[in-house]
DNA sequence: ATCGACCTACCGTCCGGTAGGTTGGCGCAT
DNA sequence: ATGCGCCAACCTACCGGACGGTAGGTCGAT
């Protein structure tokens, strides 16, 4: 038996295999993009054909969509999770929870988070509302943080809130670039961004 | 000089229809990507037939690392020549000279820099030496400005110099995601990055 | 006469998607 | 307990079209 095979059959065992199809095409969309990753190439590394996709999804889109609205969740799930684990405690200290919860989610379900990223905008067909109320809601997530965190005064209150939250998620999302688990550890990252940024 | 870089260097010297094409694949490569963007709609917004392509370049890959090339080539050229520019200042001047440059090029040359980072891994073939040297070669720029400016003193000494350098490098090119000509001015958003940066 | 610049016509390959059949297990009436 | 209808899950075989690239011809300027 084949280790495609059989991981059909597990998947059809815990009745996944929706789950399997989407874990495979993150895989293959993070390091492929939209056009680059074929419904054969997914198919094949599912261990199916290429026409039963078909059966668990509407179109090539769908799963893309799905792909890219769970790496998005991930992160947004994991820095809400994060900020209400340290409600009270000081600025500082909940500025490097987020950006700690949002290296961690962001490197530990790569394939989906690089994916969302690398396929934001795919094709010439405009990005679907789904994908663009995921990131505009967590945005939001940010856009409170920052707030908050002028109001206590460990944030600069005379710095444009805007272009602090970008520069926080660009330098965060750039990570995807060059971050690799042997060389650095996310908790240093993430305790030398704040260290920068907060108001010394 | 190879044969290849002296038929470049005289065709781009006599002009013409070569940085057409350039221009006119760098436009579709930003929002296309590599896959997206075919030579038939290159040659069609050109306006010559797709086998003319051929005529100026050997494949498609020579036409995408052309464009990706020359989209680091301008914000790196534009840097050196904001630092030369800036030689004795004051260190933070330097780097807000740095950030704007930086962040002028990226947006002055949108079309070759955007298709430039969307098009970098383009494919599941490995990204060509000079793209990847191109991209060192800058790297190098900051990496001896911020040693410069932790020796200075502008920049916090105990704080680690890559990961500073990922940051910075991070939070500049997100911005080909959410600027906009009209809302907001470069130097404005280049003098509130480097005020965040800068040791207070 | 040469040659750069461009053309028309065509190639094999792969794409996303569709049509329609096979199979195997589960609920259910007998 | 057993035969049967059903349906999810998967299959083979095929479609039209677009892809990157090639062969070989035309044409005007030097």
């Amino acid at each position: 038996m084949s280790a495609a095979t059989d991981n059909v059959a597990r998947a059809a065992a815990r009745g996944g295999s929706r789950r399997l199809i989407l874990d495979t095409a993150a895989r293959l969309l993070r390091s492929g993009g939209y056009h680059q990753t074929t419904l054969r190439e997914i198919a094949e590394a599912v261990g199916i054909r290429k026409a039963s996709l078909y059966h668990h999804f509407a179109s090539k889109e769908e799963i893309v969509e799905a792909v890219v609205n769970d790496g998005v969740r991930f992160v947004h799930d994991a820095v809400v999770a994060a900020l209400e684990k340290t409600t009270g405690a000081p600025p500082g200290r909940r500025l490097e929870a987020a950006i700690t919860a949002h290296l961690t989610a962001l490197n530990g379900q790569r394939d989906y988070t690089t994916a969302s990223f690398r396929v934001f905008t795919f094709g010439a067909t405009p990005v679907p509302e789904s994908v663009r109320a995921a990131r505009r809601a967590y945005e939001d997530v940010w856009r409170n943080l920052i707030a908050e965190l002028q109001a206590a005064g460990a944030l600069p209150k005379e710095r444009s809130p805007d272009l602090m939250r970008y520069l926080i998620l660009g330098a965060m999302n750039g990570s995807i670039d060059w971050f690799r688990p042997g060389r650095f550890a996310t908790a240093d990252v993430a305790q030398e961004f704040s260290t920068l940024l907060l108001a010394r």
